[in-house]
DNA sequence: ACATTTACCGAAAACGTTTTCGGTAAGTTT
DNA sequence: AAACTTACCGAAAACGTTTTCGGTAAATGT
């Protein structure tokens, strides 16, 4: 019942395996009438080349690993979703596998993927990861990698990234148009690189606009949980009952931010401005409605594997590796948690 | 720099690649010393066996497919994330796929994993698929699948599933319980085994505790949408003014109800009471938070691989396969959507 | 009639691993 | 001293494919 092999065919037929690999591939030297017999009896015994074998021959094994932070998690898996359906398109299939922000878990799963001589990698980098070695003797070896959304500088390959600094200056910006005066910022733990730059197009954004940066409205999730928001949103109001603007490092916390606003009667945008990141599914469902920075994951893991097939064509072809970086833009979904633009509208 | 191999192994030590293959595999008919020898060199060259020559000899991958409808979904990443894990600890990587909820894609897809020689797949129909030669085919082949969530019993094969039916039964049951007189549903596309099981467990609920069904309180919606809930929230109360209990299909259905009945004043849950199904992860952010009925995906996940290994297991073995059906409990995630129990709480 | 081209096919090697089946040399038993 | 174990190692085949390099026979050119 199972799968006929080459040798089967060349034996029924009554000629040599050679001459039967080469019929299926369409071999000019291969009378038509023995290619129309081949195909005909592979066709008949569904035929497949064993993918084993010529893996072994070709050293390609036309799947591609991709590893991220988590899995469950909206723009995580819109990236995987835009990877797995590029690659098809290329004959690629996509192992995935996490590295749940651990360090440890990020450098054993790399090498599994190593391991099964897969011909590339994708790869966003766990919060925990500050050296970069593993990364480096992966590529060494000749490994074509792609770094995104979480990445580093400091490896050079190529590379898929939203400017986070700009992004997180449009979501301040935005508000400072649309009137806010003070505003708050929630940032996420020090030092993933995400952390830094949204911060960071907070403070140029105040900058930019005149407008006084206050050391004390700057409040951490640790978590970047929904709860997390909720607990902030009443220490920040307590703190500082005249703010009327809130950035959030993501969604969840924003929504926190905003139920907690509601059931203490503070009105959003009213009195109180509240800007997400990350357009989350649940932004557009909340009420207020939510408005967020978007992130265009889909797009993310389009670009990123279309870098990855470049390199993995340049191997192929003994060329060196490109090692580009892609921007991809972000823009602000402008809902009903900010007040309308004040400026006369285009 | 890639990699080193027995042959290369066996070359430096001047002993040939039988012997180096048996010292790494600790074979009792080798010498200690050349054991020794080997690994050590072995280690340093930091030799890793080839994945395809092994493949080509075993028969086995340690690779396995999974294919979902949509991989952009909490429940079914949940679904992978457990799979994924489950499958690494036991040396298994994951391939996932995905069918865009279409037939033909199904089909495609998975004849893509056939064709790559992977040891399994796990799988969940697409809504469209109603014939199941595709599949039947795989399994008389001699490849291990196992079916969860979105599946039929008209394959013979392994299976993890909720009980959608007893799920619809305790989230109408809850309604009835807090005082819900007069209960709409809000059902999904007609075909789908689960659209019918939950309307029939919706029903039953209504049966068990003596009260009407009627057929005008069926709305059904084509996207599962939040937009479509939203929608039909407005349709449900202009036509059926006196309803104080909406058990929706599926949470952002719920959740664009509430949307809704906020918007039109209609006090949740006071005046109307609403219960989702799935606890999406926003269904808890909403205000009122939303009564759901919990999935547990990454039990599922689990379940659903455990029982696929079993298999491969099996398959080794030269035993039968087996076709044992697990269902996983869920539970009623009782929240602010729906009023307080009124009967003595134990 | 001989030399040369063309058309077609197959042997063989290679990819790297695993495992069976001997085989040799040393040591042990009668 | 002959027979027999034991300890250790290697040759070879197998998994299935691909591609190079000839090789033979027929067809064509002088």
């Amino acid at each position: 019942m199972s799968k006929i092999t080459l040798k089967e065919i060349s034996k029924i037929l009554g000629i040599s395996t050679s001459t039967v690999s080469k019929a299926l591939k369409n071999y000019s030297d291969i009378n038509v009438d023995t290619k129309i017999r081949v195909q005909e009896l592979a066709k008949k015994h569904n035929y497949t080349p064993n993918a084993f074998a010529q893996s072994l021959r070709s050293r390609e094994t036309k799947i591609i690993g991709i590893l991220v932070p988590e899995l469950v998690h909206h723009f995580f898996s819109s990236i995987i979703d835009g990877a797995i359906n590029e690659a098809e398109k290329h004959g690629y299939l996509v192992i995935v596998l996490q590295s749940h922000e651990s360090y440890e878990d990020e450098i054993k799963q790399l090498k599994l993927l190593v391991d099964k001589n897969i011909d590339g990698i994708m790869l966003s980098l766990s919060d925990k990861t500050v050296k970069y070695d593993h990364i480096r003797t992966i590529i060494n070896e000749g490994m074509p990698v792609v770094l995104f959304d979480k990445i580093t500088h400091l490896i050079d390959c190529p590379k898929v990234i939203i400017d986070d600094r700009k992004a997180a200056f449009s979501a301040t910006e935005h508000l400072i148009k649309t009137g806010c005066k003070k505003i708050a910022h929630i940032t996420g733990p020090l030092k993933p690189k995400t952390t830094i730059d949204r911060f960071m197009g907070y403070k140029i954004a105040l900058e930019t606009y005149n407008m006084p940066f206050n050391k004390t409205l700057i409040y951490t999730s640790e978590n970047l949980s929904f709860e997390d928001g909720y607990n902030l949103a009443g220490q920040i109001m307590a703190e500082h009952p005249d703010i009327d603007g809130i950035f959030a490092f993501i969604d969840p916390v924003a929504i926190g931010v905003l139920k907690r606003l509601k059931e203490d009667k503070i009105k959003v945008p009213k009195q109180v401005s509240i800007i997400g990141f990350s357009n989350w599914f649940m932004s557009r469902t909340t009420s207020p409605a939510l408005t967020t920075i978007d992130q265009p994951g889909y797009q993310i893991g389009r670009n990123a594997f279309q870098l990855l097939l470049k390199n993995l064509n340049h191997k192929r072809e003994g060329k060196p590796f490109t090692s580009e970086t892609v921007e991809i833009p972000t823009s602000v979904i402008i809902r009903q948690s900010t007040r309308a633009i004040m400026a006369p509208v285009i």
